[in-house]
DNA sequence: TCAAAAGTGTTTGAGCTACACCCATGG
DNA sequence: CCATGGGTGTAGCTCAAACACTTTTGA
C-alpha cells in the first residue's frame, strides 16, 4: 500500500484515466466501484511519484488495472476548478464509511490526504478488450467495462472528464490512426467500420469508408475469414508497422 | 510578494504561459528575462492559489503581465517529465546569484520552493499586441516580445512548450476562429491574412484566402481604409459578435 | 492614363457521396 | 442456382487550388 506519510508523492495532483475499450459493437470504458458503503464509482486513478514523470505514472496506474505494457495513451486536459468535488458529497461518503475506515490498515494521514483539493491531469487509453484482464486495486470493489453510453454516475467530475476524453479521441482517431489500438491485431472492414460508428455514433457507408481506409495505405490483407455462413469470406486486415 | 511560508499554493505545480502577439507580419511572444545574474529568460510563469481554479490562476498571471484582462487563453498541455530542469542548470544559477539572493527579501522557503520538482500546465495566450502594457513583476529585469523564430534560450524545457503551443495554436487557429484575438478591432483582408501566413509560417493566396474567410460568415464590412497609396482602398472588416 | 494593389470570376482537380453492379459462399 | 453479404466501379457533387481578369486609387 502507498504510505501516505512519506513525503515520495507529488502532493494534490492526481491522475484519472478514461480506459477505452471496443467489443461488439460498442465503446466501452473501465470503470472501478470502490469498496466504501454507498455506491461510488470512479475512473481509474492514482498519484505522481516524486521520481517518475507524468507519462510513467499514467503507464503504471494503467498497468495495474489492465495487466498490459505498451497502452496507447495520451494526455487531454487537465482538472483544475475548485471545488471539482462537492463537500456535500465527500462528507456523504465520509459518513458512511466512518467506521469503516477505523478499521482500515490506512495510516493516519489517508483521509487527509483524500480530503484535500485535487488537480488532475487526465489521460485517456486504447486498449484490445481482449487483453485485458481487469485487476482489483486494494480500494476497488470490482471492475467492469461499461459502454459509453450506459456509465455508472461516478465521483467528482468523472462523468464529465469521459466526455472531453471521447471529445479527443474522436478528433484524434483518423489523425493519428489510434483506431488500430481497439482492435485485435487482425480484423475484418466491417468490424473496423463498426469501431468507427461506435466512437463517431454515426453511421459510415460501406464502400466509402472502405475506400477511404485502403487509401491511407496502412493495411495489409492477411488472409480470409471464413465465417461458416453463406456468402462471401471477408477479408483479414493489419495494421502495417 | 507571495509568501512562500504559507500553505497557501498549491505545492510542485506551475502554469507557464506563451503569450501570442502579432505585430508587422511577425507573430511574437512575450518572453520576461530574471533579474538574477547570468542571462536567464523563462516563459511568464506562476503558481496556483489554494481558492483558485486553474484558469482563473492563469488569467491572474496574464493579467499581471499584460495588463489586460479578458484575454483569450487556454491550456494545451502538461509538463510533467522528470527532471525538467536539469541540476547543472540549477545550481549554475544558483551559485551565480548566491550572494544576490542573500541581500534579496525573500523568505527563507523561497530557494527551497524553487528548488523543488514542478509539473506545469502550459497556457498559450493570444492578445492584440497594441493593447499590451508589458509589465516587470519583482523578478523581472525586463520583459519583451520576441519574434517566435529568435526567441532567446529559456531555462528548463520553456523553449520546447513554445513548440508545443505554436503547434496547438495551429490547430486550433481555423476550427476556433481564434485569429481575431490576435489583430485590433479593425483590419483589412491582408492582414488577417499575413497573420495566419506568420502562424503557419507559410504563404497562402491571396483571392482563395478571401473567399475563405467570408465564406465562414463571421466578418462584416465597416469602411474603406484609405492609406493614401496610389492604389485601391482596402475594405476594413470587423469580427461579428 | 498608368502603375500598384484590391477585389472578383472561372476553370481545374482532388476527394467524398451515392447509387449500381459484380463476386464468393453455403444451402 | 439462389439468397446473403462482401467487395468494386463510376457518375455526380463539393470544396479548394490556380489562373485570369476587373476595379479603385493617387500621381
Amino acid at each position: 500500500m502507498i504510505n501516505y506519510n512519506e513525503k515520495n508523492l507529488v502532493n494534490q495532483l492526481s491522475i484519472d484515466c478514461v480506459i477505452f475499450g471496443y467489443q461488439q459493437k460498442e465503446l466501452k470504458v473501465l470503470v472501478p466501484k470502490l469498496f466504501f458503503k454507498g455506491d461510488f464509482w470512479t475512473l481509474p486513478s492514482g498519484f505522481i511519484f516524486q521520481e517518475e514523470g507524468i507519462d510513467e505514472a499514467a503507464k503504471r496506474i494503467l498497468e495495474q488495472r489492465t495487466g498490459i505494457k505498451d497502452i496507447f495513451l495520451e494526455q487531454y486536459r487537465v482538472f483544475g476548478n475548485v471545488p471539482r468535488t462537492t463537500h456535500a458529497a465527500l462528507n456523504s461518503m465520509l459518513e458512511l464509511n466512518k467506521s469503516h475506515f477505523d478499521t482500515l490498515k490506512v495510516n493516519d494521514n489517508f483521509l487527509e490526504w483524500l480530503t484535500q483539493r485535487f488537480i488532475s491531469i487526465g489521460y485517456y487509453a486504447l486498449v484490445d478488450i481482449n487483453k485485458v484482464v481487469p485487476n482489483l486495486t486494494e480500494i476497488d470493489q470490482s471492475i467492469e467495462w461499461y459502454n459509453i453510453s450506459e456509465l455508472p454516475p461516478m465521483i467528482s467530475d468523472h462523468n464529465q472528464q469521459v466526455v472531453f476524453a471521447l471529445e479527443a479521441l474522436r478528433q484524434n482517431l483518423d489523425s493519428k490512426l489510434l483506431g488500430f489500438n481497439l482492435l485485435p491485431e487482425e480484423f475484418t472492414m466491417k468490424e473496423l467500420q463498426q469501431l468507427y460508428e461506435a466512437v463517431y455514433a454515426k453511421p459510415f457507408r460501406r464502400n466509402n469508408f472502405q475506400k477511404k481506409m485502403l487509401d491511407l495505405e496502412v493495411l495489409e490483407r492477411v488472409g480470409k475469414k471464413l465465417t461458416g455462413a453463406a456468402n462471401k469470406a471477408p477479408y483479414l486486415y493489419r495494421f502495417k508497422r
